[in-house]
DNA sequence: TGAGATTACTTTCCGCGTCAAGTTTTCGGT
DNA sequence: ACCGAAAACTTGACGCGGAAAGTAATCTCA
């Protein structure tokens, strides 16, 4: 009644390097939207999109690409983008080339507000993550995310 | 008009490294969130959640503890605590030696539940992070994830 | 060329999780 | 012993994000 009858349970060192895993997804994502929210006023979904969007040719995407390359649903880009044509960021319209779709452009100040916010987004993610590695570190931080993310992707999207 | 005036942008090799840990922070937590859902019903928190009571001594645990190994807030854990309870997983009752204090105790029936959820989810954390990291690989994300996580730790709570 | 299937969004509904405010109990100082 | 402060939740209001259904445009192919 004291020990879980399990074949495969986590040995020490595993269940270590889960929790640190856990706690990484909990708080990563949670101190950047704070930051952007704090100093920008924007969404980590925002500012992704008005990224994403930015280093596009002409400032301008295809919605459903969008949504792949922010690993956002449809459903959730609509919303964001509502957010962003409000507030002046962003305009939409129809694909001339194919009704269906639709693009979105970034505005001029759409693009201000981006050149505005990047830097102060960009030292965030310096100083809590790349700021606390080595090099060698970092390196392998990055192997072993791909390898986890690309196995834990949606639909086999092993896109990239 | 064309690139981003900042002075410390990410490097080409930093870039993919944040785009991969992004990419397992973003699915990672979906993944097992859904693994739980389809075959417990179960909410990943909620399942931390009884997992944690299910380590305490007696299966018991002050609410504020839970809420700091859970990495939950108070706010957030108590709707846990009250759904759960429905559930008849739970059951709350003031700690008798601090009025102020709650206690959080396993039912027979959470116990059956943790035993008979566990495996599953033991087994999605392997599928998705262990089963595709060498020994080594394993020892240098962890050690990676935890000094980042502390480093994003919400009141420098490097606690453990 | 004209249904029927597909693609690309949008919208509605709903649960999750946070913040701020409220409640109850205990502690600290006098 | 009493009053103000602090601790430990709980609750109300709100935004985020997902699933499913709805809408509009385009393809397919007989």
């Amino acid at each position: 009644m004291t020990s879980i009858p399990e074949a495969r349970w986590l040995d020490q060192d595993e269940n270590r390097t889960w929790h640190a895993v856990w706690k990484l997804m909990t708080w990563l994502p949670a101190r950047l939207d704070a930051q952007l929210r704090a100093d920008a006023g924007l969404s980590l979904a925002d500012y992704n999109a008005l990224a994403e969007i930015s280093a596009a040719p002409d400032h301008t995407v295809r919605l459903s690409e969008l949504a792949a390359s922010t690993n956002m649903t449809l459903s959730h880009l609509s919303r964001v983008m509502s957010r962003l044509e409000t507030l002046g960021w962003v305009v939409r319209y129809p694909d001339p080339t194919d009704g269906r779709s639709t693009l979105a452009h970034l505005t001029d100040g759409g693009w201000a507000k981006v050149v505005a916010t990047a830097p102060g987004h960009v030292e965030a993610v310096r100083r809590y993550l790349f700021d606390n590695l080595s090099a060698e570190e970092s390196r392998a931080l990055g192997a072993a995310a791909a390898v986890v993310a690309s196995a834990a992707a949606p639909t086999g999207s092993a896109r990239e």
